[in-house]
DNA sequence: CTATAAAATTATTGCGCAAACGTTTTTATC
DNA sequence: GATAAAAACGTTTGCGCAATAATTTTATAG
């Protein structure tokens, strides 16, 4: 194999040698930071070719230089949601010179803190969460470092943290809605259980619709372990042991497969003996039979949106800190064929 | 919010005024360099515990030490294949304490070698990579920065480094003569059009089989755009225009979703018209009508092994680096009703 | 041809740390 | 009690760079 000419890295020193100038004009022709004389300058440009010259990262983070890292943090990268987001994340930081290091907190707070610290230490700029519960504590940590942070999907109270995240209250009635117009008068909630914002603004979601359009029934919620585990058989058993739910609302597409694979064993018929309807739309919910009706995030602004604000917030370009700021985007009802026909 | 105790970050002359003791023993008692008694020890880590002293990773990255930082690239996270296989690289990683810096390079060469360049630049100490095509020129620029670095699922030739994937060959005969073995004499190929070993490893066992069971039958092989677009149409138009295939062997899950679409769109019947098996098993070939046949690669094993690979690496543990090493898994065959009843 | 401002470049410092090297203190030996 | 050996710690340097202060060179005016 053909190795390019100079092959271990130089140093700006060696650069500087090169060009027969000093180390601090070659410093000055990176960072463009003072005028150089063109011809000088040329003769830089020239050596740092030449020696194929790369600055080194460790020497300008000594120096307070902004090292272009974000860390992003988020429950498990296998969630469609999350590889989504992810990816619109990861594309917009790139495409400002960012570069982003992933980490699955699986919804444990411990891991959580760790890979906070982590992260702090490995000196990144800024952070992309979704927080595992509403303990502000664990976030205590970012704040002495003045390290600039969003928040996405999920939300902790009196965090002075943006975030980014759909209106769950709102989106969560248009899809029990949906439900109840379609004579489902027993919707069953199955979802992670997380202590945050998010799930509770769903929570109020279901609770009031559900009071709404049918004061009698009571309040069916499921929640079941995080990712890891197979919850199949605990979902059937719920279903067995509640037999007037009608409905199932699932908390995402992964749960939604469980919720789905449950029906499939207890020989319910979809959308007959049983609707579902599921948040985070998958690609795959319009292949199985019957199609899933769905609510759709959008992964891709959410991400590009964190990604934009929390970039923006580094290079201070904006905005008073004291005040966080919410940045609600609207989610869709994909409506299938897993809630019949309208009654309407 | 209750800022901790120190809220600003301290460094080690501060730990050792703290501690009353010289900064070359705290340096001692952090990396354990050298004994230090056990009075003065402790006295050191109490300093530190009350200044809530972190190293700075700067400064040690600049003597030269060890950051425990790994990048990764691979295609789209957004396929499960690859998701699978970051979140393994991810728990191993962290298992071990090291940091992933994730790169999509959405087989783009050129955005592959700017990552490349760009996790260079940001002191990776290894690099796990699944190979945009079959050039070892991009990879030219890892030599001489000596980082290590693993091959995953795409290998390319001549490239000296390891390997860490599955007998695409073997499988994808194994594969074709379960089509042949239910019926299926005329096999067509969808897959993205990769110029890797990979790929041409693949082709190589779908040809093979197709001649051994079958000489007088075409190849018929159907290279579509990578993930962004979708390909349904053109699909569609292959099948229609190739009214003799009788069945699809598909390059990854991404690819059978489309292809399935396809299918129903133009209203053939799965497996009595079409017979469908995939590469990837994703969980939802369980759950469509009818359930696809699909080879299921250990993604874990695959993610687990290249980081543990990798790290053994870099922390010098092993072997004679001029010479790579090939680590083949093996992937299964996991038989659903998308292939009709045999016919044996 | 000075005087002086302006432009262009250089010398130097210090970021925080690891480790080579140096010093002091303690313990062991005869 | 003198000397050696070992243990315990301290002093210092330099990693590569950014940016400040200092210096040299060039341009402009009188």
């Amino acid at each position: 194999m053909v190795l390019p000419e100079n092959s271990k890295k130089s140093t700006m020193k060696e650069v500087a040698k090169c060009a027969r100038v000093s180390i601090s004009t070659v410093s000055h022709v990176i960072n463009k930071t003072r005028h150089v004389d063109k011809e000088t300058h040329d003769r830089v440009l020239e050596a740092i070719e030449k020696l194929n010259y790369a600055p080194n990262i460790f020497a300008r983070g000594l120096r307070g230089k902004k090292i272009r890292v974000i860390g992003v943090i988020i429950s498990d990268i296998r969630e469609s949601f999350f590889a989504e987001v992810v990816k619109a994340i990861e594309l917009t930081a790139h495409s400002e010179g960012y570069s982003v290091i992933l980490c699955d907190s699986e919804d444990d707070p411990l891991k959580e803190q760790l890979h906070i610290n982590t992260l702090i230490q490995n000196g990144v700029e800024g952070l992309i969460f979704a927080p595992v519960n509403n303990s502000t504590r664990v976030y205590d940590s970012i704040i002495p470092h003045k390290i600039n942070a969003i928040q996405i999907d999920r939300k902790v109270y009196g965090l002075s943290v943006d975030f980014v995240g759909i209106n769950n209250m709102e989106i969560t009635k248009k899809a029990m809605n949906h439900l109840f117009n379609h004579g489902f008068m027993n919707v069953g909630f199955v979802s992670y259980q997380t202590n945050v914002y998010t799930m509770e603004q769903r929570l109020l979601g279901y609770k009031m619709a559900a009071q709404l359009h049918n004061s009698s029934k009571k309040i069916n919620v499921k929640f079941i372990q995080y990712s890891g585990s197979d919850n199949k058989e605990i979902i059937k058993s719920w279903l067995y042991q509640n037999k007037e739910i009608d409905s199932i609302l699932c908390g995402n597409d992964n749960i939604c497969h469980q919720v789905l694979r449950a029906i499939r064993e207890l020989q319910y018929e979809i959308p007959k003996d049983m609707g579902v309807l599921s948040f985070d739309d998958s690609k795959w919910f319009k292949l199985v039979t019957p199609s899933i009706t769905a609510i759709r995030q959008p992964t891709n602004q959410i991400g590009k949106l964190a990604t934009e604000l929390l970039i923006a917030e580094i290079q201070n370009k904006i905005k008073n800190y004291s005040q966080k700021e919410n940045h609600i985007l609207s989610a869709e009802l994909i409506i299938r064929k897993s809630c019949r026909e309208s009654s309407e």
